[in-house]
DNA sequence: ACGATTTGCGGGAACGTTCCCGCAAATAAA
DNA sequence: TTTATTTGCGGGAACGTTCCCGCAAATCGT
């Protein structure tokens, strides 16, 4: 069909006017009638103009994408995945390219990218800082603590403690004195999986209970799972189950009433981060819910405005997005 | 540190060249001496050049980006994370990034791309049709059963269905006579998930057993797995779970064994798209390896093919990267 | 009414590549 | 030796934008 897309200069033509005012037109600069304004801007949709993003980016020396990165170990996570959802969906509203960052850095990569959108990154995860070491614009979802840290132009941040806080009192309020934490292996070390267990621990010890830690692993097998459920609630009497991985509260459930405890009676099981369906929503889990499209796109619009300004100093954000829900 | 970039210019000012012999030197284009073909690339490197994407865009008029289009219902499942990554590294090896596509299609979106990946994409997908309507070089990972499928350029298909035989017959020879489908709703309608259907419906009549399908959806709850346990083992009497979705066989691991059932002993659990740690590996469970990551990169690599070869007819591929793990 | 300013628009250059062509020198063919 | 051909390289244009500047006409201030 269309196989060589219209230019401004066919706008321009078919008008009778110049390429300089047609762009200024689309491009909502210089000084331009209202009447020619939309004159042009209504032929522009007739041809089906779309500008050409090559071109722009040569002219006004940006790339046009931004690249993200995605813990290697949690990726199969459906947070990550509506997340850069996300991302892309902001991005395409301040017209940038999305590019998924895999393993190693290609030193090519780097300079292929206006910034890029790192997400609970690891300390010192390689990739990244090699990219903060190269300059390049950057946002920190989750405070990134490795090497270079000064480097990171923008962090941006839910307010986990609040939240896991309000889903943990809760918890006291429903009568429950030894709601135990199954915890992410601290292998990955992302800001988030540290502050989900000082968080937890520090409320314990601020209501007096005993922390009852229970590591799992971000991929782990629904087995360890069980035996993680199992230590919490056989061994060590635990009458409510704190999740933090996505869909583990889920699995914690069919787990659990497998074996005959009732949800909400019996003990009660939560989750810090819920997933779409299965959690958030569910009538028997309270959960937070991280709103990870929103997130994404706020991390976007961030990184965004460290693009624009790029000698501003480093920024830290709330992500005001994520929400809790009770159960009852 | 780095603010601006190499250009040629400068590596041809520094060897007292022109633009164009180091063009063509760095492109393996034109003729030119090998002493200054290394001595070029080697000041290359130096001064650590990389060639500027949307300047050779422009000169060439090709995006340098490929679009990746996911199905909404089935986003979070890790195949199609694994997938994406594939895909983005298949897509840097030939030079082009990678835009996720999300739900609408905007004209503009359309024109951004040379060419647009869709995997696993339901008859009628309306941004699928419209891409294909648009007549953008088109790939589909699995096929695409939809009105414009003729404008399908490039299909690439797994054996599907010799891998699931495979699987279902090693069930035979351990004894089954009873194997239960927990198949995906119907909802979807992607080929992958019609074929799974047929492929053991028509197994089990070709040795003269009963079909048992049981229907869980993309996003079941765990609930909802349970309950398709149930149904399956309590009130049908299987013998075994062949498990559709990725990581319901894990789950079904749980649900089993819970109930003090043995896998491998009481009754066996396969899996038709193992999960990377939980299925894939795991010794009690066999599966079906879809090699997600290659997978992808097979995609890129078709999709590249057929926009350099724009006028080629439809082709067919198969990806022979899957495999299948027997336990025992 | 006359100068100053603003408004509306166009010419041209530049961004970094690639590609077509041209041309001298070197080499091969006669 | 003379004539063709090949080799090695450079000049210049073009891709589609944006942006700086210039300039006439319209509008304003007094």
């Amino acid at each position: 069909m269309a196989r060589t897309r219209a230019t401004i200069m066919d706008i321009a033509r078919e008008l009778g006017l110049s390429k300089t005012t047609v762009s200024s037109a689309l491009g909502g600069t210089g000084r331009i009638s209202d009447e020619k304004r939309e004159l042009i801007q209504e032929t522009a949709d007739r041809l089906g103009y779309v500008t050409n993003r090559a071109a722009r980016s040569l002219r006004v020396n940006r790339i046009g994408t931004i690249g993200l990165h995605i813990p290697p170990v949690a990726r199969s996570l459906a947070f990550y995945m509506d997340f850069a959802f996300g991302v892309t969906e902001g991005a395409a509203a301040a017209d940038y390219d999305v590019t998924l960052f895999a393993r190693e850095l290609t030193p090519r990569m780097a300079f292929q990218v206006d910034g890029v959108i790192a997400i609970d990154p690891a300390p010192g995860e390689p990739l990244v800082a090699a990219l903060l070491a190269s300059g390049i614009p950057t946002v920190s979802v989750g405070r990134y603590g490795g090497p270079g840290e000064e480097r990171v132009q923008g962090t941006l941040e839910a307010h986990h403690a609040e939240l896991q806080t309000q889903v943990l009192d809760h918890l006291l309020a429903r009568g429950r004195r030894r709601p135990a934490l199954l915890a992410i292996d601290d292998a990955i070390g992302s800001s988030w999986a540290v502050d989900t267990r000082r968080t937890y621990t520090d409320w314990c010890i601020r209501n007096g209970l005993e922390p009852r830690v229970h590591e799992v692993g971000a991929n782990a097998s629904p087995r360890d799972l069980v035996a993680a459920i199992t230590q919490a609630v056989d061994i060590g009497g635990a009458d409510a189950l704190v999740c933090g991985a996505q869909g583990q509260a889920a699995q914690s459930q069919i787990v659990l009433e497998s074996r005959g405890l009732a949800l909400g009676k019996d003990l009660d099981v939560v989750s810090f981060a819920g997933a779409a369906a299965l959690e958030t929503g569910n009538p028997l889990i309270s959960s937070i819910d991280l709103a990870p499209r929103a997130y994404g796109k706020a991390a976007t619009e961030l990184l965004d405005s460290i693009i624009q300004e790029p000698d501003a100093l480093p920024v830290h954000r709330w992500f005001e997005g994520a929400s809790v829900h009770l159960v009852r």
